[in-house]
DNA sequence: CTCACTGCAAAGTCTTTGCATGCTC
DNA sequence: GAGCATGCAAAGACTTTGCAGTGAG
């Protein structure tokens, strides 16, 4: 069983009810956090098990998690947008390697923030309090089915 | 008088032509270049001295900018698609600096490709390109507006 | 002179909203 | 029970496309 219940805690606290369907919407995010997620994906997902909710709620919900910061808007392809959920105590400094060939998208822990929030508040008097990165480029799967095709 | 030359060049290699809405359109992303257009704005600064270029005609060619690589899609709000041109000599690498408080985006540079491309390819096995990096906080005119707020 | 490009309007796609009903708290 | 949440359908926002006419190379 998942624990979901530090989400449900912030769902209350902002004021929403904790509906089924409200459920459902963030137990899939949850269940496919590493796959970024579409809202029209979650959809599928959720029709599976709750063939009766409807996208509008799917739309609703979703918007209600990334306004309270639950999870995050992002796009890896310049197409689709994706939803990320923050999970466990997951740094809010983990970012991505985005395959330019297969389009796989990998996460990654960096020391950025550390490394270089006191030069941005001298040089730029900026407070950085979070930071999103992509960084794009040849993933290792890629990197080999490339040098086997060369051959 | 801007020097577009350079895409010009990008835009006949690609077997494009060099129409007149064409140009305007790119003449008013790079003229307006800091501020990161949406679509619609570009129509907008277009119209004022072509009023007969189409809507349509703005979407196809900042389309065909895009996959040329002239122009990047990016957002800094999770609601407008803007798109910034890459301009002079440009480091790939510059990076945004965005104001939670304010909105207002900053350019910076920083040395984070050849920080950390070796180390991805050693741990990950991962060929950096480049990368996307939005820093998110407080910009110094916020940090100063909120201290003279408190007195 | 040819073929890509344009303008317009219509069609798509994605997302939000209004309203009657249902369900948490 | 009160009021937020839901489902449905309709409306809205944004983007793409079909087509006949235009213009760059």
């Amino acid at each position: 069983m998942n624990d979901l219940t530090k989400y449900y805690e912030i769902l209350k606290r902002g004021g929403y009810k904790l509906t089924n369907q409200r459920k459902v919407v963030l137990e899939t995010l949850y269940n496919h956090r590493k796959a970024h997620l579409t809202v029209d994906e979650v959809y599928q997902f959720v029709r599976e098990t709750n063939p009766e909710i409807g996208l509008a709620t799917v739309y609703r919900n979703i918007q209600i998690l990334n306004r309270l910061g639950i999870i995050e808007k992002i796009s890896f392809d310049d197409k689709d947008i994706r939803y990320e959920i923050f999970y466990e105590d997951i740094p809010i400094h983990h970012y991505h390697l985005i395959c330019r060939q297969c389009g796989n998208v990998d996460e990654l822990e960096l020391d950025f923030m550390d490394r270089y929030k006191g030069m941005l508040e001298a040089e730029k008097g900026f407070e950085a309090l979070d930071a999103q990165i992509k960084i794009y480029g040849i993933c290792k799967n890629c990197i080999v089915k490339n040098s086997e095709e060369a051959e």
